[in-house]
RNA sequence: GGUCGGGUGGCCGAGAGGCGAGGCAAGGGACUGCAAAUCCCUCUACACGGGUUCAAAUCCCGUCCCGACCU
Protein backbone atom coordinates (compact mmCIF):
# COMPACT_ATOMS: atom_id res chain seq x y z
CA UNK A 1 0.00 0.00 0.00
CA UNK A 2 1.53 3.16 -0.93
CA UNK A 3 2.68 5.91 1.15
CA UNK A 4 0.91 9.50 1.43
CA UNK A 5 3.31 12.13 2.17
CA UNK A 6 2.25 15.81 3.31
CA UNK A 7 5.43 18.60 3.70
CA UNK A 8 5.82 22.28 2.60
CA UNK A 9 6.96 24.98 4.87
CA UNK A 10 6.10 25.68 8.36
CA UNK A 11 2.93 26.97 9.55
CA UNK A 12 1.24 26.08 6.50
CA UNK A 13 -1.19 23.55 7.93
CA UNK A 14 0.20 20.32 7.23
CA UNK A 15 -0.64 18.40 10.40
CA UNK A 16 -4.42 19.27 9.91
CA UNK A 17 -4.38 17.90 6.77
CA UNK A 18 -2.21 15.47 7.77
CA UNK A 19 -5.08 14.10 10.14
CA UNK A 20 -8.08 14.48 7.78
CA UNK A 21 -5.93 12.24 4.62
CA UNK A 22 -5.44 9.55 8.47
CA UNK A 23 -8.82 9.65 9.25
CA UNK A 24 -10.24 8.99 5.38
CA UNK A 25 -7.65 6.31 5.20
CA UNK A 26 -8.12 4.89 8.25
CA UNK A 27 -4.32 5.45 8.10
CA UNK A 28 -1.07 6.46 10.67
CA UNK A 29 1.06 9.26 10.88
CA UNK A 30 4.64 8.63 10.82
CA UNK A 31 6.17 12.35 11.96
CA UNK A 32 8.78 13.93 9.71
CA UNK A 33 9.68 17.31 11.83
CA UNK A 34 13.07 17.10 13.45
CA UNK A 35 12.20 18.70 16.53
CA UNK A 36 8.63 17.33 17.09
CA UNK A 37 10.63 13.73 17.98
CA UNK A 38 10.97 15.28 21.32
CA UNK A 39 9.03 14.51 24.33
CA UNK A 40 8.80 18.05 25.87
CA UNK A 41 9.26 20.49 22.70
CA UNK A 42 5.05 20.86 22.37
CA UNK A 43 4.27 24.25 22.06
CA UNK A 44 7.33 25.94 20.37
CA UNK A 45 6.81 23.28 17.23
CA UNK A 46 3.61 23.61 17.22
CA UNK A 47 2.99 19.96 18.09
CA UNK A 48 -0.85 18.85 17.73
CA UNK A 49 -2.45 17.77 21.19
CA UNK A 50 -3.41 14.58 21.73
CA UNK A 51 -7.44 15.62 21.39
CA UNK A 52 -5.89 17.27 17.86
CA UNK A 53 -4.66 13.84 16.83
CA UNK A 54 -8.21 12.45 16.87
CA UNK A 55 -7.27 8.92 17.66
CA UNK A 56 -5.07 8.80 14.39
CA UNK A 57 -1.85 7.11 16.03
CA UNK A 58 1.24 8.77 15.56
CA UNK A 59 4.71 8.03 15.11
CA UNK A 60 8.24 9.10 15.57
CA UNK A 61 6.53 11.96 17.64
CA UNK A 62 7.82 12.39 21.51
CA UNK A 63 10.31 9.65 20.88
CA UNK A 64 13.58 11.14 22.35
CA UNK A 65 14.80 13.10 25.26
CA UNK A 66 15.99 16.31 25.01
CA UNK A 67 19.30 15.45 26.22
CA UNK A 68 19.75 12.85 23.28
CA UNK A 69 21.03 13.91 19.64
CA UNK A 70 19.25 12.94 16.63
CA UNK A 71 20.53 12.21 13.05
CA UNK A 72 19.27 11.41 9.62
CA UNK A 73 20.65 8.05 9.57
CA UNK A 74 18.81 7.09 12.73
CA UNK A 75 15.48 8.86 11.74
CA UNK A 76 15.83 6.69 8.39
CA UNK A 77 15.87 3.30 9.91
CA UNK A 78 13.00 3.99 12.46
CA UNK A 79 11.01 5.63 10.11
CA UNK A 80 11.31 2.82 7.52
CA UNK A 81 10.73 0.44 10.70
CA UNK A 82 7.60 1.97 11.45
CA UNK A 83 6.00 1.94 7.59
CA UNK A 84 7.13 -1.60 7.37
CA UNK A 85 5.47 -1.95 11.29
CA UNK A 86 2.01 -0.19 9.57
CA UNK A 87 1.74 -2.15 6.46
CA UNK A 88 2.00 -5.28 7.58
CA UNK A 89 -0.86 -4.60 9.83
CA UNK A 90 -2.51 -4.22 6.48
CA UNK A 91 -2.98 0.11 7.19
CA UNK A 92 -1.51 2.81 5.22
CA UNK A 93 1.32 5.41 6.38
CA UNK A 94 1.16 9.19 6.17
CA UNK A 95 4.16 11.12 6.63
CA UNK A 96 4.02 14.60 7.68
CA UNK A 97 6.80 17.30 8.35
CA UNK A 98 8.97 20.39 7.33
CA UNK A 99 11.94 18.52 7.51
CA UNK A 100 13.07 17.70 3.76
CA UNK A 101 16.09 15.73 4.38
CA UNK A 102 14.14 13.47 6.99
CA UNK A 103 11.21 12.84 4.11
CA UNK A 104 14.10 12.66 1.69
CA UNK A 105 16.30 10.30 3.88
CA UNK A 106 12.55 7.67 3.78
CA UNK A 107 11.71 7.71 0.03
CA UNK A 108 15.28 8.01 -1.41
CA UNK A 109 18.13 5.90 -1.55
CA UNK A 110 19.52 7.51 0.54
CA UNK A 111 22.70 5.01 2.18
CA UNK A 112 25.10 6.72 5.19
CA UNK A 113 28.42 6.00 5.89
CA UNK A 114 28.75 5.07 9.20
CA UNK A 115 30.37 7.50 11.72
CA UNK A 116 33.07 7.26 14.35
CA UNK A 117 32.95 9.69 16.99
CA UNK A 118 36.89 9.29 17.61
CA UNK A 119 37.23 10.23 14.05
CA UNK A 120 34.88 13.09 14.37
CA UNK A 121 36.39 14.75 17.40
CA UNK A 122 39.81 14.39 15.95
CA UNK A 123 38.46 16.20 12.79
CA UNK A 124 36.74 18.83 14.75
CA UNK A 125 40.10 19.40 16.44
CA UNK A 126 41.80 19.77 13.79
CA UNK A 127 39.44 22.50 12.92
CA UNK A 128 40.56 24.38 15.92
CA UNK A 129 43.96 23.64 15.26
CA UNK A 130 45.05 23.94 11.43
CA UNK A 131 41.83 25.16 10.26
CA UNK A 132 39.12 24.83 7.85
CA UNK A 133 41.57 26.11 4.88
CA UNK A 134 43.86 23.00 5.48
CA UNK A 135 40.61 20.30 5.67
CA UNK A 136 39.78 21.88 2.44
CA UNK A 137 42.91 21.10 0.87
CA UNK A 138 42.99 17.90 1.92
CA UNK A 139 39.75 17.55 0.75
CA UNK A 140 40.48 18.43 -2.75
CA UNK A 141 43.43 15.99 -2.63
CA UNK A 142 41.82 12.95 -1.91
CA UNK A 143 38.14 13.29 -3.11
CA UNK A 144 38.34 16.36 -5.80
CA UNK A 145 34.69 15.94 -6.87
CA UNK A 146 33.26 16.43 -3.51
CA UNK A 147 35.89 19.64 -3.03
CA UNK A 148 33.68 20.51 -5.93
CA UNK A 149 30.74 19.76 -4.79
CA UNK A 150 30.84 21.03 -1.32
CA UNK A 151 31.20 25.17 0.03
CA UNK A 152 35.23 25.54 1.18
CA UNK A 153 33.29 27.81 4.22
CA UNK A 154 30.58 24.87 5.27
CA UNK A 155 33.02 23.51 8.29
CA UNK A 156 29.80 20.75 8.67
CA UNK A 157 30.36 19.16 5.52
CA UNK A 158 33.79 19.08 5.02
CA UNK A 159 34.07 17.52 8.24
CA UNK A 160 31.55 14.55 7.05
CA UNK A 161 33.40 14.47 3.71
CA UNK A 162 36.24 13.57 5.46
CA UNK A 163 34.80 11.23 8.32
CA UNK A 164 33.56 9.22 5.43
CA UNK A 165 36.70 8.65 3.77
CA UNK A 166 38.60 7.88 6.59
CA UNK A 167 36.04 5.42 7.60
CA UNK A 168 35.90 3.64 4.50
CA UNK A 169 38.85 4.39 2.51
CA UNK A 170 36.47 5.21 -0.70
CA UNK A 171 35.88 8.91 -1.80
CA UNK A 172 33.27 10.69 -0.07
CA UNK A 173 31.34 10.98 -3.79
CA UNK A 174 31.92 7.22 -4.12
CA UNK A 175 29.12 6.54 -1.36
CA UNK A 176 26.84 8.13 -3.14
CA UNK A 177 24.49 6.43 -5.59
CA UNK A 178 24.66 6.99 -9.38
CA UNK A 179 21.42 7.73 -10.21
CA UNK A 180 18.44 8.95 -8.34
CA UNK A 181 16.12 6.04 -7.23
CA UNK A 182 13.07 5.64 -4.99
CA UNK A 183 12.50 3.15 -2.70
CA UNK A 184 8.94 3.91 -2.48
CA UNK A 185 8.40 4.22 -6.18
CA UNK A 186 4.39 4.95 -6.12
CA UNK A 187 4.96 7.86 -2.75
CA UNK A 188 1.88 10.48 -3.31
CA UNK A 189 3.65 13.30 -2.05
CA UNK A 190 1.76 16.97 -1.64
CA UNK A 191 2.98 20.15 -0.90
CA UNK A 192 1.35 22.86 1.09
CA UNK A 193 2.03 26.35 -0.47
CA UNK A 194 1.12 29.73 1.12
CA UNK A 195 1.90 33.54 -0.29
CA UNK A 196 4.86 34.48 1.33
CA UNK A 197 3.60 37.93 2.66
CA UNK A 198 0.16 35.43 4.82
CA UNK A 199 2.70 32.92 5.42
CA UNK A 200 4.94 35.56 7.70
CA UNK A 201 1.72 36.98 9.07
CA UNK A 202 0.64 33.58 10.24
CA UNK A 203 4.30 32.81 11.49
CA UNK A 204 3.90 36.10 13.89
CA UNK A 205 0.75 35.51 14.75
CA UNK A 206 1.98 31.50 15.77
CA UNK A 207 4.86 32.69 17.78
CA UNK A 208 2.87 35.57 19.70
CA UNK A 209 0.36 32.61 20.27
CA UNK A 210 3.34 30.21 21.44
CA UNK A 211 4.92 32.77 24.20
CA UNK A 212 0.85 33.26 25.40
CA UNK A 213 0.81 29.90 25.85
CA UNK A 214 4.06 29.57 28.41
CA UNK A 215 6.60 28.86 25.99
CA UNK A 216 9.39 30.37 27.91
CA UNK A 217 8.20 28.13 31.13
CA UNK A 218 7.98 24.82 28.48
CA UNK A 219 12.04 26.13 27.83
CA UNK A 220 12.43 26.34 31.27
CA UNK A 221 11.58 23.11 32.52
CA UNK A 222 13.65 21.61 28.61
CA UNK A 223 16.61 23.81 30.72
CA UNK A 224 16.33 21.54 34.06
CA UNK A 225 15.89 18.03 31.60
CA UNK A 226 19.38 18.91 29.94
CA UNK A 227 18.37 20.78 26.38
CA UNK A 228 21.65 22.00 26.36
CA UNK A 229 23.71 18.99 27.19
CA UNK A 230 22.94 17.61 23.32
CA UNK A 231 23.31 18.81 19.94
CA UNK A 232 20.10 19.15 18.30
CA UNK A 233 17.22 20.38 20.07
CA UNK A 234 18.69 23.44 21.58
CA UNK A 235 19.17 24.26 18.07
CA UNK A 236 15.70 24.44 17.80
CA UNK A 237 13.27 27.52 16.56
CA UNK A 238 12.55 29.39 19.39
CA UNK A 239 14.25 27.11 21.87
CA UNK A 240 17.54 28.39 21.24
CA UNK A 241 16.34 32.06 21.78
CA UNK A 242 14.74 31.68 24.78
CA UNK A 243 18.20 29.72 25.71
CA UNK A 244 19.91 32.57 24.91
CA UNK A 245 17.43 35.25 26.51
CA UNK A 246 17.82 32.83 29.62
CA UNK A 247 21.60 33.08 29.84
CA UNK A 248 21.10 36.91 29.13
CA UNK A 249 22.63 37.71 26.06
CA UNK A 250 19.07 38.88 25.34
CA UNK A 251 15.80 40.30 25.97
CA UNK A 252 12.60 38.33 25.81
CA UNK A 253 11.17 40.57 23.67
CA UNK A 254 14.22 40.43 20.99
CA UNK A 255 13.58 36.43 21.83
CA UNK A 256 10.18 36.61 20.53
CA UNK A 257 11.13 39.27 17.30
CA UNK A 258 14.19 36.83 16.66
CA UNK A 259 12.05 33.61 16.57
CA UNK A 260 9.55 35.11 14.13
CA UNK A 261 12.24 36.35 11.92
CA UNK A 262 14.38 33.09 12.15
CA UNK A 263 11.13 31.25 11.49
CA UNK A 264 10.52 33.32 8.26
CA UNK A 265 13.57 32.42 7.30
CA UNK A 266 13.62 28.41 7.94
CA UNK A 267 10.18 28.72 5.98
CA UNK A 268 11.75 29.82 2.89
CA UNK A 269 14.74 27.26 2.84
CA UNK A 270 11.79 24.77 3.47
CA UNK A 271 10.56 26.62 -0.07
CA UNK A 272 14.02 26.00 -1.57
CA UNK A 273 14.00 22.49 -0.70
CA UNK A 274 10.52 21.40 -1.37
CA UNK A 275 10.38 23.08 -4.66
CA UNK A 276 13.53 20.97 -6.09
CA UNK A 277 11.07 17.85 -5.83
CA UNK A 278 9.05 17.29 -9.28
CA UNK A 279 7.28 14.66 -7.90
CA UNK A 280 5.21 16.96 -4.93
CA UNK A 281 1.77 17.82 -6.29
CA UNK A 282 1.25 21.06 -4.52
CA UNK A 283 -1.70 22.95 -3.13
CA UNK A 284 -2.27 26.48 -2.58
CA UNK A 285 -4.66 27.29 0.36
CA UNK A 286 -7.43 28.36 -1.72
CA UNK A 287 -8.52 24.89 -2.26
CA UNK A 288 -10.28 22.77 -0.38
CA UNK A 289 -7.54 20.55 0.87
CA UNK A 290 -8.82 17.27 1.36
CA UNK A 291 -10.84 17.05 -1.77
CA UNK A 292 -7.98 18.13 -3.85
CA UNK A 293 -5.66 15.46 -2.25
CA UNK A 294 -8.72 12.65 -2.90
CA UNK A 295 -9.49 13.74 -6.22
CA UNK A 296 -5.63 13.76 -7.48
CA UNK A 297 -5.55 10.19 -5.75
CA UNK A 298 -8.40 8.92 -7.19
CA UNK A 299 -7.39 10.63 -11.17
CA UNK A 300 -4.22 8.11 -10.31
CA UNK A 301 -6.18 5.59 -9.10
CA UNK A 302 -4.16 5.10 -6.00
CA UNK A 303 -2.50 1.78 -4.73
C1' G B 1 17.73 84.78 16.27
C1' G B 2 22.94 82.83 17.52
C1' U B 3 26.77 78.91 18.26
C1' C B 4 28.26 74.01 17.69
C1' G B 5 27.29 68.91 16.12
C1' G B 6 24.80 66.00 12.43
C1' G B 7 22.21 64.47 7.75
C1' U B 8 25.39 57.84 4.17
C1' G B 9 21.47 52.20 0.46
C1' G B 10 14.87 49.19 3.78
C1' C B 11 17.51 49.71 8.83
C1' C B 12 22.15 50.18 11.76
C1' G B 13 26.89 51.97 10.84
C1' A B 14 32.33 53.18 9.36
C1' G B 15 34.97 56.15 6.01
C1' A B 16 37.00 62.08 5.80
C1' G B 17 39.72 63.97 -1.96
C1' G B 18 41.18 58.91 -6.07
C1' C B 19 39.43 50.43 -7.02
C1' G B 20 31.10 51.06 -4.02
C1' A B 21 33.84 49.12 4.75
C1' G B 22 30.92 46.03 7.39
C1' G B 23 26.51 44.17 9.86
C1' C B 24 21.20 43.30 9.83
C1' A B 25 16.78 42.82 7.02
C1' A B 26 15.03 41.26 2.14
C1' G B 27 15.40 38.10 -2.27
C1' G B 28 17.62 33.85 -4.76
C1' G B 29 20.33 29.26 -4.19
C1' A B 30 22.96 24.74 -2.25
C1' C B 31 21.99 20.48 0.67
C1' U B 32 23.40 12.19 1.78
C1' G B 33 24.80 11.14 10.13
C1' C B 34 23.77 18.08 14.39
C1' A B 35 19.05 19.73 8.66
C1' A B 36 14.26 24.39 12.94
C1' A B 37 21.32 22.96 11.19
C1' U B 38 25.34 24.54 7.98
C1' C B 39 26.82 27.31 3.82
C1' C B 40 26.87 30.36 -0.98
C1' C B 41 25.19 34.51 -4.14
C1' U B 42 22.54 39.27 -5.03
C1' C B 43 20.88 44.07 -3.41
C1' U B 44 25.86 50.78 -6.16
C1' A B 45 24.02 54.76 -0.90
C1' C B 46 26.20 59.22 0.63
C1' A B 47 19.86 65.73 2.29
C1' C B 48 19.44 69.56 -1.88
C1' G B 49 21.73 73.44 -5.18
C1' G B 50 26.14 75.66 -6.70
C1' G B 51 31.55 75.87 -6.68
C1' U B 52 37.05 74.27 -6.17
C1' U B 53 39.84 70.06 -8.35
C1' C B 54 42.36 65.87 -13.41
C1' A B 55 39.23 63.55 -9.40
C1' A B 56 34.49 65.13 -4.13
C1' A B 57 30.29 61.05 0.21
C1' U B 58 34.82 63.44 1.71
C1' C B 59 37.08 70.66 0.67
C1' C B 60 34.29 75.71 0.03
C1' C B 61 29.50 78.62 -0.31
C1' G B 62 24.29 78.65 0.11
C1' U B 63 19.47 76.19 1.20
C1' C B 64 16.47 72.70 3.87
C1' C B 65 15.90 69.31 7.87
C1' C B 66 17.46 66.94 12.90
C1' G B 67 19.89 67.46 17.76
C1' A B 68 22.40 70.08 21.74
C1' C B 69 23.43 74.51 23.93
C1' C B 70 23.03 80.06 24.19
C1' U B 71 20.02 84.68 24.03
Amino acid sequence: MSVIVVCGATATGKSELAISIARHFDAEIINADSMQIYRGMDIGTAKLTVEERQGVPHHLLDVLDVNQDSTVAWYQSVARAAITDIQSRGKRAVIVGGTGLYIKSILDELNFPDTDPGVRESLEKELESIGLNALFERLEKLDPAAAIAIDRANSRRVIRALEVIAITGKPFTANLPRAASTRYPDAQQFGLVMDREKLGERISTRVDRMWEAGFVDEVDALLKAGITDARTAQLALGYSQIIAFRNGLMSQDEAREDTKRATRQYARRQETWFSRDARITWISPVQPRLERVLAHLEKINLP
